[in-house]
DNA sequence: CGGGGCCTTGATGCTGTTCAAATAGAGTGG
DNA sequence: CCACTCTATTTGAACAGCATCAAGGCCCCG
């Protein structure tokens, strides 16, 4: 539902004059927007391509934070430095400006941006949180891949991330997500097309399965 | 450490003024301060007592959000309703005011603590959300542990919550809680008088147990 | 057409759950 | 203050779900 908010190709003239000065970046498959702990004085908006949030463990165990595709502002903390890091899924746009620094004029709206934002930050977090804590594997998944269809509106899903990615947003194994992603096509709720499309067969019954 | 920025006994100098038309209430143990789905125009800040947030699904699994003591503030939503119920774990009193009925003296000032409440939400959501995703049932404990005493200070911390609370917050069952604070013991980390209260006994080795 | 990463599949084991029962603790009335 | 009761917590044993370990297959890209 939130979720709708966004599309694969957004109306750019909602909300960008803030970014009308912005710094344009681009970045390859895997490259790091912004490292963990580093300072978190720029933030970004995603133009093409998505972006990974990772908060890395010390004995390397990791948890995604969240995907953001076009249109979604990442980058946005309360302290001074980033908790997660940002990577590119693949090739990727983004635009940057610095949280703090603009002008007189634009601190209004660059204020309101960010608080929209966090808002929408906070929400997407807390539903991520009630998924961790109490979804069977199988309940995970299916969420998740009507979350994502949800965003991107068409009878074909692509997923722009990997396995492992999905498996460590999800809490989950790379072995379970393929194995419940196996279950849920066997069972007619979606298609698989190669490992990264798929098509939506039966939303009703994967919206049960998916109970939260 | 964010934590430390509230006590058991704090300065109510600090931003208490949005609160001074409040309108003060009180509830007893298990009360309802607001319902899941109600319409959420009024935050509310803990005077007395500690307050829980939770979400229940169908099946009747919960998930607690989180805790609150004096000095938090709760309730505070980006969309019309609130998305958790909020609950009394013992006897507690509350201020409540309405969101946006201010007056235009103290708007400013009502927003600015919106806005503080919103991020430390926001983080509080984020540690939650890294403790839920990828921490066993061990790590869990010791950290909420370490969480909680770090919020009341002295050396006898005492637990407002039942067991069954606890395991909601962390994603397990009471009789696993029931064991991880029965081992932690055990191994000299922590020291029980009764059920509901604790002695940090080794903070440094709890804290890499708690590995986050 | 071949290489290499990504993904799937199978067998086995461990962590945490479930079910069941005993014990401790808090509150109440005598 | 004590006995009683009701609930919360602990403990034990069997089970299940997901992880781990180990191959094998697919697909993308050179």
């Amino acid at each position: 539902m939130t979720q709708a908010l966004y599309s694969t190709t957004p109306s750019n003239a909602v909300s960008v004059d803030e970014w009308a000065g912005a710094a344009r970046l681009t970045f390859r498959q895997g490259e790091e927007i912004y490292a963990q702990d580093e300072d978190a004085d720029l933030i970004y908006r995603v133009v093409g391509g998505a972006v990974r949030t990772s908060h890395l463990l010390a004995d390397g165990r990791r948890q995604i934070g969240d995907f953001y595709y076009e249109g979604d502002v990442l980058g946005v903390e309360m302290g001074p430095a980033h908790r997660f890091s940002a990577e590119a899924l693949g090739p990727c746009e983004v635009l940057a400006i610095r949280r703090s620094g603009s002008t007189a004029y634009d601190t209004g709206r660059v204020d309101r941006m960010i608080w929209a934002a966090t808002a929408s930050e906070l929400q997407r977090t807390q539903s991520h949180m009630l998924l961790l804590g109490r979804a069977t594997a199988c309940e995970k998944v299916a969420r998740f891949l009507l979350d994502i269809a949800d965003r991107f509106r068409g009878e074909i899903v692509a997923l722009p991330m990997s396995r492992q990615d999905m498996a460590d947003y999800l809490g989950l194994t790379i072995e379970t997500i393929s194995r419940m992603l196996g279950r849920l096509q066997a069972e007619g709720f979606v298609e698989f097309i190669g490992a990264r499309k798929y098509r939506i067969r039966r939303r009703g019954g994967l919206t049960e399965m998916a109970a939260a």
